[in-house]
DNA sequence: TTGAAAGCGGTACCAC
DNA sequence: GTGGTACCGCTTTCAA
């Protein structure tokens, strides 16, 4: 019952319509190059009477392009990284390339897995974001022969291998995003993070801020980025005897969680709690209050990454690895606000530590 | 560049190791049936040694199985899908399937593509969300041999093909909706939808609901499942001379774009306006306010979607398609609330029309 | 233009 | 257990 009717081959077509084999795999894969217009169109007839789908296994087999890009991305099911996938499928449909889609929640072992998978099928290229593999590991699995782009949270330089990174430099977008809740007079900010990924950076530009203003950063640590261990990481932290006034939440699902577990304890916010996130998903403007975030451009990378991508496949660039800036935005909405007893001259709570 | 150094092949290996090439192919696909220890291991050795990857494109033509699973949806950006997706990750990556992520747009056109796709592929089976493609049609494109599972939002009855349809039963999930709200006392609650899948179905639910309690049902459609499609819908709704007291947004998505137009346009919810949504997106509890929607087991559904195309690719289901019904379930949250003015006794509202 | 044939890298079967 | 070989469906080359 599962082969019962073969699938029509070339060679179907070609006895059908007449013809050799050789032309038909020159019509239907190739531009049909020196046949005759009359031939080329009856080729194209029988191979629609008969219902003729090329193999792809046969072709990539044959051609050594499989006409597959990977995306490999920690959580398919944060809001974050389905429209980076869009934007890639979006530029490298029209090329015939079709996009598979890999989720490897931030574990290496996973992250691996997804990278041997991704040699095992012969994958054209490879977008992806990587917690803990590197550059160097990635080479060492795919070889030099897939090209990669990574999307990464830290500035990278490029290197002698064919990997080029779109980079937002997350120790800035978390400085500046800390020194906002500073200078808002908040003395208390803590920084609620999961492991991998940004987490380091986003905690060295948010102790940066801190100690910039004479204040002690705070790490609170979660196990998941998701707004269930955002609202358990904020629940202890409310439970704490030295409550913060502010949390910044190093994603936007975190600090989903970390506004419930507020709400939940009876807090009104922003007046009792500020609270910000990163990433901008799309219904951070919706939330009770609507968030302050980062947006990091994901379509932008993933429009950039696919592009790149198919560049690298048609040799039209080629050698090391470029390192990219991407743009980065704070999106100041209704979550922060000073703290409650602020004094009206914050300066004066910033002067007490190292001015800047 | 790009090929200078060939993979190892089944030939490497075997030479490598000095037994056959069979007993290579045995042991590395099969289970090396009648091969002592020593040799699988030498095997095993040198193919770790040579950093041997089996080229799947090769067995894939050779064995006519593919190893893949797309899983077709209408939108990957709509965080009610990728959900679906990992659960079906989960459950086929074990068995050694990969999985392919496919948007449509929910445009008839691309659901085609997807599925020409999948045949060039020759995926070993789908799981697919479709707005218009039809069963005859699913089957005229695929033919009889890939295995089909559908995420369906009206009773089905299974056919003689061999598509198996789990059903969320919409027309009756936006009956007991409407019926809510209307026994919260609104009289003028209007539909928000938009075009294709489930639609249908739910705009027949809230028309029903709302007959049986006499009141003269309304439906507006916007361009597409977006925040911004959901804004723009309210927004028309609010200048309205007729302006309603509660919306029934056929998506979380444009509930949470209601709820921003309402903002926007001042007003407080649910004291002035009541919302509600569909799917029980994860964030939904932490807008403002917190969405009342209803769940419709996406997880549940990828699971046993997964489940099911195994059974039928290893033959253990054979035979005609199956319909299986989902569980739902309504999510009462603060964005509902009975209307400005209402009598108490909702129910002289309600006997004006037909009674139930 | 065409017909014939090699070969991509596995799998599967054969006789030994 | 080995060695040999046919073959999956397509691309590519070569001689005619």
């Amino acid at each position: 019952m599962k082969s019962t009717k073969r699938q029509p081959t070339q060679k179907d077509v070609a006895t059908h319509a007449g013809v050799s084999q050789a032309a038909v795999s020159s019509v239907l894969s190739g531009d049909g190059v020196g046949i005759s217009p009359s031939v080329q169109e009856r080729i194209r007839e029988s191979a629609a009477a008969l219902n003729y789908v090329p193999n792809r296994m046969a072709q990539a087999l044959k051609t050594n392009r499989t006409m597959m890009i990977a995306c490999i991305v920690p959580d398919l099911s944060n809001p974050f990284y389905p429209p980076l996938i869009r934007a890639v499928q979006k530029v490298v449909e029209p090329a015939g390339y079709d996009v598979i889609a890999l989720s490897t929640d931030g574990l290496g072992s996973s992250e691996r897995g997804s990278l041997s998978l991704c040699l095992d099928r012969r994958v054209a290229g490879i977008v992806g974001v990587f917690f803990v593999t590197t550059a160097r590991e990635l080479s060492g699995v795919l070889g030099a022969d897939i090209p990669v782009v990574r999307y990464e949270s830290a500035p990278k330089r490029g290197g002698p291998l064919a990997i080029d990174d779109f980079y937002v430099d997350n120790q800035q977008v978390a400085f500046e995003l800390a020194s906002r809740l500073v200078d808002l007079g908040h003395r208390r900010v803590v920084f609620m993070a999961s492991p991998g990924g940004p987490e380091r950076a986003r905690i060295a530009g948010y102790s940066a801020a801190l100690e910039a203003a004479g204040l002690a950063p705070r790490v609170v640590t979660v196990d998941s980025y998701s707004i269930d261990g955002g609202a358990a990481g904020a629940a202890r932290l409310l439970a704490d005897a030295e409550r913060p006034t502010a949390i910044m939440c190093a994603d936007d699902l975190l600090a989903c969680g970390a506004i419930r577990a507020c709400h939940s304890a009876g807090l009104v916010l922003p007046r009792d709690m500020s609270v910000t996130g990163f990433n901008n998903l799309s219904m951070t403007d919706v939330l009770n209050p609507s968030l302050t975030t980062v947006a990091l451009g994901q379509e932008l990378f993933g429009q950039l990454a696919g592009e790149r991508l198919l560049a690298r496949i048609r040799g039209e660039v080629d050698g090391p690895g470029e390192a990219v800036a991407l743009p980065f935005s704070i999106v100041a909405r209704a979550s922060t606000a000073p703290p409650p007893n602020a004094p009206n001259d914050t300066r004066q709570l910033n002067s007490a530590g190292n001015t800047a």
